[in-house]
RNA sequence: GUGCCUGUAGCUCAGUUGGAUAGAGCACCUGCCUCCUAAGCAGGGGGUCGUGGGUUCAACUCCCGCCAGGCACACCA
């Protein structure tokens, strides 16, 4: 009811102009919606506001308000000195299922980047909530008719994937061409057996076959079967746990820790085998990601690449605008403050960075090197096409089975047909709080280079981290996981998560123990169905309780990760929520099967046929369901504004939780008044059709034909 | 030290322009599957909304103080 609160409003506040002279601003009319069915649609509790300027009672007040005419209203109720507002039944549905409550939209894009994982391990759940997150506000965008696109963020330079490939080719001695191999083992992954040495002998033919391959501590086919069996034989796990051996490794000897550097430069440099690696590395990593995030139902329209800002100069021309504006400045190698050498960026004058004991913060090191809040800088400049510069784009090349392609930034030349990015007129970041002051920087830096409206315009979506809870890591540790936690960190209620020392829980690792218990228990429900049926549907329900599961907190509110609780069915999960279309459909279903007259939720045309003769029969408690779905429009538009998706998600889970209720009070098929079934039926197909829709549309989540 | 965030039922959490009786899930107890799928429903116990002030017709919600916890404040990203 998005666009009729604002006609509301506006009748109102002519009508309190008109009745009391006073000047009202039409957004400045409340409206609230009543805790039940029964109080109407809709409410405002505009007379409580009125009576003090009045100086008169509020139930009085309203009930003078009452007799003004609302569009789409057929009777508006002053309770308690609230104005219940009772809409036109059939004009409310037509409206919702034909768009109607939704803006006009304004033109400008809006670029959401979000995921940006570091294409040096796999995926785990603190990635994932941030990729949830930003593709249900795209998702919720997009439901608003706003023009979208999506940006992932890659990081192909940094010391995260140095630190892999120190690990390759340092610690485990391999070339460019073995890890081309070693992903080729992995692409090529037998469907492994359930037993452990039946796995070990099955990857150890394989290696045997590529044996010559692997020079030094993977030749031996024992070892290395073993470990690509505890990586289930996936490129990502097998360097998250490679990761993992880096930082004790550098702790061994200053020649290893020189390693990082040498590592660093090499990269740098380019041209070069390392390099090369790198790249490999890198480029994979991504497809990983790729494919993880497509499990959920998450994808992107381009891949911007660190690696691709400096060369195509992105940084030279942000360093200019830089210098231009004046918001850096040299501090000369011979003074005596302690950025010496180095380009700053002046921030005590700002009000946002007020008090801090040292606002200034270094952009260009002293050796010359630009930091990664400079590289942000010229991405965020390019994002609002403020930079005077473009990217070259390529198809990425995933290989992944019926995906899209996905364009990747390129420094040279732009493959065939490729598109242009970038160019917003909004842009959000979805990123963690802990990086709130880079964020802040960034912003400032904006500002400061001339740009105080895109400044306004750039948000930085911060939410906080997923951390594991100490139960769970306490029981991990019991199986004989070695994370290296002190006794002190374990009396906390949750530990974070560090890639570095690998510890934290892979996205994939728990997709799958969310598929497999989706699976017993769907064949528990149906033993004759088809192995690929099952599959299909624990797929779906994975993919529900995952995204409600990184859907139902707050955004400040810290998510310690409980196995447990991640791999519920029951209760306020995604699960619940599907199942309420499934019965729904049900109904549907047997009511075709014995002949009634059903409509299908499929068919806009034949709902709003179906509704001016139904509708009188319906039962007060089937529209008290209904009803919920008007605010959705109003629901999905604070959470966008507020960047509060857990409203979105909780206002589903009521939808459904009221389906629920009113399916074990109202029998549909053996109701044996042919009108009031006729009603019933009307009721449950609306219901599977917006339930569905709203599922699928807003939170990403899909559902089953049956469960 | 400075800034941001959090504190609501045994546990995990909702409660959003201040408004109708402080809710949900889990756990626990009692019922409901010859009846549209029990991944469900109905009912029960369980609350000084961290704490002390203030503003207001009205405060979990706004303001100030205090207590407890988390995060951030690099020439790392």
């Amino acid at each position: 009811m998005l666009t009729a609160v604002l006609s509301w409003q506006e009748a109102l506040a002519r009508e309190v102009e008109a009745r009391y002279g006073l000047r009202l601003p039409s957004d400045e009319v409340p409206f609230t919606f009543p805790p039940g069915p029964e109080l109407g649609d809709a409410a405002t509790p505009l007379a409580f506001a009125l009576a003090k300027r009045l100086r008169r009672a509020p139930a009085q007040i309203a009930g003078e308000l009452a007799g003004v005419a609302l569009e789409g209203v057929r009777e508006v109720r002053a309770v308690g000195g609230y104005l219940n507002l009772f809409v036109d039944r059939a004009w409310a549905l037509s409206a919702l299922l034909g768009g109607g409550f939704i803006p006009a939209s304004r033109g400008g894009k809006t670029i959401v980047e979000h995921t940006n994982i570091n294409p040096n391990k796999a995926a785990h759940v603190g990635h994932l909530r941030n990729a949830v997150l930003g593709d249900t506000l795209v998702r919720c965008l997009k439901h608003l008719g706003r023009r979208v696109e999506v940006q992932n963020y890659i990081d192909d330079t940094g010391v995260q994937v140095a630190d892999v490939v120190v690990g390759f080719e340092r610690i485990l001695g391999l070339r460019v061409f073995d890890i081309r191999n070693l992903i080729g083992i992995c692409a090529s992954a037998p469907h492994l057996p359930p037993d452990l040495q039946e796995q070990m002998s099955i990857w150890q033919n394989h290696l045997n076959s590529l044996s010559i391959s692997f020079p030094q501590h993977l030749a031996d086919p024992q070892q290395t079967a073993a470990l690509l069996v505890s990586c289930c034989g996936r490129f990502d796990f097998f360097c998250w746990e490679l990761y993992a051996k880096v930082g004790p490794w550098y702790e061994q000897s200053e020649e290893n820790k020189k390693a990082r550097l040498e590592t660093l430069h090499r990269m740098e440099q380019g041209g070069n085998e390392t390099a090369e690696m790198a790249a490999l590395i890198a480029s994979e990593m991504v497809r990983c990601h790729l494919r993880t995030m497509e499990r959920l139902g998450i994808r992107y329209d381009v891949l911007p690449h660190e690696s691709d800002i400096l060369k195509t100069g992105f940084w030279a021309a942000c360093f200019e605008k830089l210098k231009a504006s004046g918001a850096v400045h040299y501090v000369p190698e011979d003074s005596e403050e302690k950025n010496r050498g180095c380009w700053v960026m002046a921030l005590q004058e700002s009000d946002e960075f007020r008090g801090m004991s040292d606002a200034d913060k270094v952009i260009v090191r002293s050796n010359g090197t630009v930091t990664y809040i400079g590289k942000d800088m010229a991405y965020q400049l390019w994002k609002f096409g403020l930079l005077g510069r473009d990217f070259h784009y390529r198809p990425f090349g995933h290989g992944i089975p019926d995906y899209p392609e996905v364009w990747r930034t390129d420094w040279r030349a732009s493959g065939e047909g490729a598109p242009s990015f970038g160019a917003g007129e909004r842009v959000v970041n979805v990123i963690d709080v802990r990086q709130s002051y880079l964020q802040k920087i960034v912003k400032e830096g904006l500002r400061q280079m001339g740009h105080p409206e895109e400044a306004e315009r750039s948000v930085h979506f911060a939410y906080e981290m997923v951390a594991l809870a100490t139960r769970f890591v306490k029981e991990e540790i019991a199986k004989g996981a070695k994370f290296g936690l002190s006794e002190e960190e374990l009396k906390k209620p949750f530990v974070e998560m560090s890639g570095r020392k690998g510890l934290g829980f892979r996205a994939d690792a728990l997709l799958d123990r969310l598929e497999d218990r989706a699976a017993t228990e769907i064949e528990n429900r149906a033993p004759e169905l088809a192995k690929t049926e099952i599959h299909e549907r624990a797929r779906a329900l994975a993919t529900a309780a995952l995204r409600y599961y990184m859907l139902k907190y707050g955004k400040n509110q810290v998510v310690a990760f409980d196995l447990e609780q991640a791999l519920a069915f029951e209760g306020e999960t995604g699960p619940y929520l599907q199942y309420a279309v499934v019965r729904a459909a049900n109904i549907l279903a047997k009511g075709r099967e014995r002949g009634f007259a059903v409509p299908d939720p499929g068919a806009a045309e034949g709902l709003l046929r179906e509704i001016p003769e139904a509708l009188p029969h319906l039962d007060e408690e089937a529209w008290g369901v209904l009803t919920l779905f008007l605010r959705t429009p109003n629901v999905v538009h604070q959470a966008v504004e507020s960047l509060d998706l857990n409203l979105a998600a909780r206002h589903l889970y009521e939808a459904a939780q009221a389906f629920h209720t009113y399916y074990h009070a109202f029998p549909v098929l053996q109701e044996e008044n042919a009108e009031k079934r006729r009603a019933r039926l009307l009721t449950v197909a609306l219901f599977a059709r917006l339930l569905r829709e709203s599922l699928e549309k807003l939170l990403g989540i899909p559902v089953p034909e049956r469960m």
